[in-house]
DNA sequence: AACTTTTTCTATAAATCTATAGAATATATT
DNA sequence: AATATATTCTATAGATTTATAGAAAAAGTT
């Protein structure tokens, strides 16, 4: 009986994720206000109103897609961290995390990256919460990383940071439409041009 | 007379210009789905009908805005080729330049960025002519660079291309709500840090 | 098989949004 | 001043969208 609960919840559950990634592919393609909750259902092969079987609305929605892609990044730059690495190491590792995370789920990060700011403010709270902690993680492993000696001792943190972020996110734009390029030649690259530079 | 009919003229030019400013601002604020005609014709202070005297649909303010934005870039690079300047220099040169720009017309910018993917396809020829023209100009400063022995041998054209042009863009998700921070620095960062990396 | 719960469907209310037509007002010209 | 032109307004048609309510169907339980 515990069993045939619990495989009932499950049954939910996947259909639950089902919807929730439904939802995310739409939105990643069309953007959230360029899309109808009609799309989504669409999607999930049943019809606009039973969408809201799952749903309270679609900034629900919305804000479910958004949670799940900033958490999955936040949780593991805290265990990154708990590993106290060498801050080049931090960054080849965050970076092959986030490539790997793109193509994986690229539809919960463009989504974060592009409709985030669409959630109405009384919801925004946990996103939110998730995305500066992810913030203040960063800041934390470059402010150490310049303590150590290993970043230059003239680059200001916050626009570091910023600039690394912009660097990863960016690549969520484009890496989706160029199956071509090759996941571990990015990762070198981007690693490499952003701790050595580009020139010699 | 032609004086008469040129200022008359120029008064409607005026006035639509105005037009695509408030167009540019309010799809940057809330982008081209999530806002209505009404918040355009608002901002501009007349009401939502008058707007189509300006513009025969809310797709083609959108074109404007968009073709605005990346034609200002690509003009600018197209000069810029034309000095034929080293590749730091042109690095430095795009990046002054793009934050310029991002300072004085913001709006346009980011509306390119995010929204310029939301005019229809019939409509779409302008604007894709001119950012296939702007990435082939950056891709051919590149090769150059490269070429020159300026850019490390090992890079990838293409990556570093897009890393840049990420990077550049990613900068307009967050200058317009930090005004503290100040415009050379980042330029200064920006470029120092894209050619010569992050750690010593 | 009878009954309960879960999931999906149909139909629709209510709000919103784009675009148009024709009237009204302002501005320029003769 | 009378007339023409340019600009804005009002009102609205028509399409679309979100969300809800209650019926129907599917799945699970006893």
């Amino acid at each position: 009986m515990a069993e045939k609960k619990s495989e009932k919840k499950s049954k939910y559950d996947q259909r639950y994720k089902a919807a929730v990634d439904a939802a995310a592919a739409v939105f990643a393609e069309k953007s959230y206000h360029g899309c109808g909750t009609t799309d989504i259902a669409h999607k999930l092969n049943i019809k606009q109103g039973s969408l809201y079987y799952y749903f309270k609305s679609k900034e629900a929605a919305l804000e479910a897609v958004c949670l799940m892609g900033i958490t999955e990044q936040a949780n593991f730059l805290a265990e990154l961290i708990s590993k106290e690495l060498s801050f080049a190491e931090n960054i080849k590792a965050i970076t092959q995390f986030s490539l790997k995370s793109l193509r994986e789920n690229g539809d919960y990060i463009v989504v974060f990256n592009n409709d985030r700011k669409s959630i109405p403010l009384e919801r925004r709270g946990k996103v939110r919460e998730q995305s500066h902690n992810y913030h203040l993680m960063l800041m934390d492993i470059f402010r150490t990383g310049q303590e150590k000696g290993e970043i230059k001792a003239e680059l200001d943190i916050l626009i570091s940071v910023r600039a690394y972020t912009g660097l990863l996110s960016s690549a969520s734009k484009w890496y989706h439409s160029e199956p071509t390029i090759d996941l571990a030649a990015v990762l070198n690259q981007f690693s490499e041009m952003f701790l050595n530079g580009a020139i010699k």
